[in-house]
DNA sequence: CCATTATAGTTTCATTTGAAACCACGCGCA
DNA sequence: TGCGCGTGGTTTCAAATGAAACTATAATGG
C-alpha cells in the first residue's frame, strides 16, 4: 500500500519546495527577486557571456522564464545585454557591479543554508547522497530527453503541409 | 563559489519536478488528473473519512488547492463526500468504487517507479537516505512553521481594531 | 543568390495558482 | 438565548505560468 508520508517523489517534493522556499526569502525581501531571477544571476555569475538559451539549459528553465527573468534584471540593472558580434540572434549576457554585489550577498548566506543541511553528514555520507542523487539525475533524465524528442517530433508534425 | 549544477536545494528542485513530471504521466494521460487530485486520492485510500481540512495537512497542499481537487474528484466520481454528523461544517471524504479502481491501477505503478529510483541501493544506503531525508524534514519543518505563525500573527494583527 | 528551413528570443493568450474575502456553522460565554 | 470569535470550506480576483504564435536572423540546398 502507497503511504504518501513514506512515498519518495512526495517526500522530495515537499521537502524540495521548502528548501526553495527558505533560499527565496534571502533574496526575496531584499532584492524583490524570484527564483528565476536569482538562477540567472548565480549562472553568469560563474559563466559570464553565456546567451539567453545557455542560461535556459543550465537552469533547466523554459525560454520564456529566462526572457522575463532577463528583463526584469535588466530593469533592475543587475545585468547587461550585448548582442553576439557572430550570430546577432544571440544575446551576450553579464552581470553588472550591482549584479555581482546581489550574488556575493547572497550565494554565500545560500551556501551556509546547504551546509546545515547537509550539517550531520560524515564524508562518506555525503559522498554516497551524491551518487544517488547523480543516479536518480540520470534515470530521470532519460525520461526528460524522450519527452522533448516527442514533442518536438508532435510539433514537427503540426507543422506539415 | 557557488555552482548552481552542484548546489543541492537546485538538484533536488530540477530532480523533484522531473520525477513529479514522470509520475503525473501515470495519471494524467488515463485518467486526467493532476497531482493534486492524485494525492487525495492517495491519502484517502490508506485513510477514507478525512475531511478536506485532514487532507490538506496530510498532503502540504493549501485548502484551495484541495477544494479543487475534491470537486473535480465529485464530478469524476472519484470520491463521495458526506457531512460529518458532529460538526456540520466538516466534510467526510472517501473513495468510491470508480475512485478505488483509479488507486489500485496508479499505486502499483507509482511504486515500481520508486523501486526503480531505489533500485541499486543497498539496505543500509536506504536506511541512510532515509534518515537524511527525515533529518532535512526536520530542519525545514521549523522553517515552515515559524512562517505560518508569522503570516498568522500579521493577519490577526491586520484585523484588529 | 534566392527560397526554405531552423534557431534565438519575445509577445500573446489561455490556464493555473494562491491570497484574501467570503459564507456557513459551531463553540464559548454573558 | 444570542453575540462574538474561531474554524471548515468555497469563491473571487489578480498574478504567475507556459504553450503557441510571432519577429528577426542565420544556415542550407537548389
Amino acid at each position: 500500500m502507497l503511504d504518501l508520508e513514506r512515498f519518495l517523489p512526495y517526500r522530495l517534493s515537499v521537502l524540495s519546495n521548502r528548501i526553495s522556499a527558505d533560499i527565496a526569502q534571502l533574496y526575496e525581501t531584499r532584492y524583490g527577486m524570484a527564483i528565476p531571477e536569482w538562477r540567472v544571476i548565480a549562472v553568469l555569475a560563474k559563466r559570464p557571456g553565456l546567451s539567453a538559451t545557455d542560461v535556459a539549459q543550465r537552469t533547466a528553465m523554459d525560454k520564456v522564464a529566462v526572457s522575463r527573468a532577463v528583463s526584469s534584471l535588466l530593469d533592475a540593472g543587475r545585468i547587461q545585454r550585448d548582442i553576439d558580434s557572430d550570430d546577432r540572434r544571440k544575446s551576450v549576457l553579464r552581470l553588472t557591479d550591482a549584479g555581482k554585489t546581489v550574488y556575493e550577498d547572497i550565494a554565500p548566506q545560500a551556501l551556509a543554508y546547504e551546509q546545515r543541511l547537509l550539517g550531520a553528514l560524515r564524508t562518506d555520507e555525503r559522498q554516497a547522497l551524491d551518487r544517488l542523487l547523480a543516479r536518480m539525475e540520470q534515470l530521470t533524465a532519460e525520461a526528460d530527453r524522450a519527452e522533448r524528442a516527442a514533442r518536438a517530433a508532435a510539433s514537427a508534425a503540426a507543422s506539415m503541409p
